[in-house]
DNA sequence: CTTGACTCTGTAGATGACTACAGGGTTTAT
DNA sequence: ATAAACCCTGTAGTCATCTACAGAGTCAAG
């Protein structure tokens, strides 16, 4: 018998089990079909797609954002050209984002580096670890963000 | 006369008065040294500062994990080996985070491609665009990321 | 045909991250 | 020297995102 129940989904997923009905709420997840009875029997592909929501929950998006970046996928088959439109938004941010993890993985491993090198050196003074320092300031670019 | 106000770093940064105090309180923000009346006087660089909260939070990250950063890089001198290790969880997940972006952006660019040739096909037929589908399983790791 | 595990709905509680007062002191401009 | 414009603290309210009941129905095993 093909569908998964909702606490067979929240398993699979690793998503907690009310979390699932919620998210079918808030558009997240489409309705699910239900048995005679009222039960709800998932598909296997809903895993995919909590999948992608807890991933891009991870990277900063928000519900709203994310229910627009699902909609995009389903393809709700708007004017074109508006889809595309926020096709181009989305992916902007995305690269935003891409940039801004580059600059803070350099600090980070600029740190990392800086950190090692001073514990080899250790065994003749130890002590010390000026750490890092300033990796705050990646720019200061005078942007708005909200 | 050096030093900020609540309400003027507020606005140089972009962030809402009290959440100025709010960070102070959350450990984000260092206690501001105060003047005889009590009134907080802030640095320049608090303002690089909270940017850096800004672009953190946008990246996923929590208060409390962007308080861990923001620790890092104050090189509170701790044991350094201990830093190191705490340095290198951070990088590896900034280093997911850009791979799961990464992922990402392939999705939005092919499906914003595909939107495109409909769009130009779209003068001999109009209507379709069965724009993307599937942008979702980006490789069903099973994984964790609680 | 009962019992225990599971489902449903609706609603309330929890957590993180702000945001907005209220009541009172301070500074500045007139 | 008084009003407007700020600052202080403490506390309460808001919004997003879950998470946990409570009360009632359903299903599978013994």
């Amino acid at each position: 018998m093909d569908g998964l129940t909702r606490s067979q989904l929240a398993q699979r997923s690793r998503v907690n089990l009310e979390t699932i009905r919620f998210y079918e709420g808030e558009g997240l997840l489409p309705p699910a079909p239900r048995t005679a009875s009222g039960y709800r029997k998932f598909s296997e592909n809903t895993i995919d797609r909590l999948a992608f929501v807890k991933r891009a929950k991870a990277l900063g998006f928000s519900l709203e954002e994310i229910r627009e970046l699902l909609h995009l996928q389903d393809g709700h088959a708007d004017p074109c050209a508006e889809v595309r439109d926020r096709l181009r938004t989305k992916l902007s941010v995305v690269r935003e984002k891409k940039e801004e993890l580059k600059k803070l993985e350099a600090h980070l491993s600029a740190a990392l580096r800086k950190c090692n090198r001073t514990l080899r050196q250790q065994s003749k003074h130890p002590e010390a670890c000026p750490t890092l320092r300033q990796m705050a300031n990646s720019d200061v670019h005078g942007g708005e963000m909200e």
